[in-house]
DNA sequence: GTACCTGCAAACAATTTGCACTAAG
DNA sequence: CTTAGTGCAAATTGTTTGCAGGTAC
């Protein structure tokens, strides 16, 4: 996972000016497990900075997105989710409670997937559907 | 790819009636390789159905997901496109573009991914993104 | 000082919903 | 005959855009 600091250069290496509501939102989504949603970033920021607007969130997560600080995850159909976890991994949607968890993945895994195409790929998303063990606990009840 | 009777049957087996649009639309997606959206859908069943709507069109193509016919990629974040293709198998969106392509997948890379979780998985999707050969060329020219 | 960023409100667009009418079984 | 499906229009909702004022550098 990233730094602050590091996260802070790649920004301006991209020609990005540093703003306090930027610094904010990193700092929010820095080491995050959870896949905040943009509602949730501004509910969050609300606090803080009572004028932030979704102009600033999806603005800012897009810049975060193409200096490879977060992907903008799309496995939930209504809404995108964030997640600043740069490492391998799959994600599972709950149909039901809507929660998104992350599955572990082998580096050989994404390896084969890539081998059957020659375009060029500059990411890649798994998303697995289901209902999760805490809703098939709730369902079966 | 299954055929007419067999999505029938699979239909009736829900409890759906058979309707002519429902017909029409199954008779629109099968075998089809290009991932067509609602829009698309709409447009081309315009002609023999005048009157057809998205209501129509949402239901019946969630019905036909139910129902395991097809599957509604959510790879493209603006849309959704329909895929009547039961093989397993990975889509590249070109971010340029915004065409799907069909990448082929090995039956072993999905059991690869699911031996990672003892989640209920009901579907996999599996997303590649980039720039697409055509866009390319386009783009070095 | 000057480009870029922010926040607001309005615009946008895909999808969903409510409801009266129609058609399948 | 009864229940489910259709089509219309309106509502919904996540995201984007235009623009005036503000801020980083």
């Amino acid at each position: 996972m990233w730094t602050m600091e590091e996260a802070v250069s790649a920004l301006k290496r991209q020609g990005a000016k540093i703003t306090s509501q930027r610094l904010a939102i990193l700092r929010l989504l820095q080491g995050r497990r959870d896949h905040p949603s943009a509602e949730c970033v501004y509910q969050e920021l609300k606090g803080e900075f009572p004028t932030i607007s979704f102009a600033t969130i999806y603005s800012t997560t897009q810049l975060l997105a193409q200096a490879e600080l977060i992907q903008i995850l799309t496995v939930d159909n209504k809404r995108v989710h964030f997640d600043p976890n740069p490492e391998p991994h799959a994600h599972y949607h709950c149909i039901h409670c809507g929660r998104i968890y992350d599955i572990p993945l082998n580096e050989r895994t994404v390896g084969e997937i890539l081998q059957h195409t020659d375009f060029q790929v500059d990411q890649i998303q798994i998303y697995l559907y289901g209902a999760c063990p805490e809703c098939l606990k709730g369902l079966t009840q």
